[in-house]
DNA sequence: CATAAATTACCGTAAACACGGTATTTCTTA
DNA sequence: TAAGAAATACCGTGTTTACGGTAATTTATG
């Protein structure tokens, strides 16, 4: 019977053996006891309002018929304040970033140890998120690879970043002009060169590459 | 003595109290053994070479002198393969970003308990990294805030998102019309409507809007 | 101080753009 | 099925771009 300090868990999880290895982990765990289960978003959606509400959802990711990262919006619809923890087999970036994206407050690897998961189930609902430490890293190495592109260094001249800085604005190269107090051929002849230092010969290619190496 | 199994940690803290219980911690546990430790950057710097490689550096990050974070490029360089995790009290966004960003391997907090950050070390040794839940949660949403923002609706029809990269690539409407099969008179009209839409009068603003906001 | 780099300036031209208007056909979807 | 959205197509025109060449002056920098 749940207390007031004991939480309820749905698990949604097609394969049947691990989804057995999870109940008796909850069911033996204090602290936790079983809402739900379900076999697919689908049955698990079906239960709502019925079943006792949950506190936390773990979930497989690779679900037939409704994908789990497609229901982690659905379930934080029904349920509010629900923590749902992603578990799977795979620790591939894409999903992991998806999964994030979705809201998932928690990402574990199947192969974690019982213990593993059940601490990290507690640290959740002490208010923190949860990543397995290879999903911790591969998150991390998402956020170090822009801040690491950043540092080209940019071969353009003062005059050209100011330049260029217009020219992507969408200026005309006489707006330029006037606003620089130079001659439209200066600006004229500013603009070549950048082109030439980008490689690039357009005004869509200069502001694509500007934005996108931070050069301005 | 270090055995085969036994990993070397630095301790580079200034508060004295903290940084003794780390001290006793380490020293303490089963498969780690205390290096070098030392109250500043630069003092642990001056170790180099003279004391046992760090195969984990546990930093404060709000140190005297050199910063924790200026400091994890320089281990990096010095002790090519150290893990480094940074403690500190703050939980504050930026220098989690920073530290990350700097190549930190792992971040805990001070307030965790010992048989955490051990049981972290042990994980980051593993190949993982390895973050305290509240850092988690921020990390988690900082990944999730571009995404949100991506959720603008995209006012453009298919057929105009299409059109609209390939004049971000600085296509003329001539060779759109060629790789679309369409008529130039087509193209051009789609140009018109999508500037209207996003309310740019040229390429330049196009290719802004557009890689700004996620359009393409 | 000498040399290179950066900034300034001018000319000409084919190509492309931006934008006005108008109009038919083909989806969608209420 | 009827109405609206989307995609298609054509015309004309003044403006702007992209880029070729050439060159003087100013500003670092070794």
């Amino acid at each position: 019977m749940p207390t007031e300090n004991t939480h309820t868990i749905w698990i949604v999880e097609d394969d049947p053996i691990f989804k057995e290895s999870l109940e008796d982990l909850i069911t033996m765990t204090d602290g936790f006891h079983l809402g739900h289960t379900a076999n697919s978003v689908e049955k698990a959606i079906q239960a709502f309002g019925i079943k006792e509400n949950p506190d936390i959802i773990l979930e497989d990711i690779g679900l037939p018929g409704l994908s789990g990262i497609e229901a982690i919006s659905i379930y934080k619809k029904l349920f509010p304040n629900v923590l749902i923890v992603i578990l799977t087999i795979f620790d591939d970036d894409e999903r992991v970033f998806e999964a994030i994206k979705a809201g998932a407050d928690g990402y574990l690897l199947k192969r974690a140890p019982g213990s593993e998961i059940i601490h990290n189930l507690q640290q959740l609902i002490q208010g923190g998120a949860t990543l397995s430490p290879p999903i911790a890293k591969k998150v991390m190495n998402m956020l170090v690879k822009p801040s690491q592109q950043k540092t080209i260094k940019n071969p353009l001249t003062k005059r050209e970043v100011i330049i260029t800085k217009y020219l992507v604005d969408g200026l005309t190269i006489n707006e330029i002009a006037d606003k620089l107090v130079i001659s439209k051929h200066t600006v004229d002849t500013h603009t070549k060169n950048i082109y030439k230092k980008l490689h690039v010969h357009n005004r869509s290619n200069l502001a694509t590459v500007a934005i996108k190496k931070g050069l301005i």
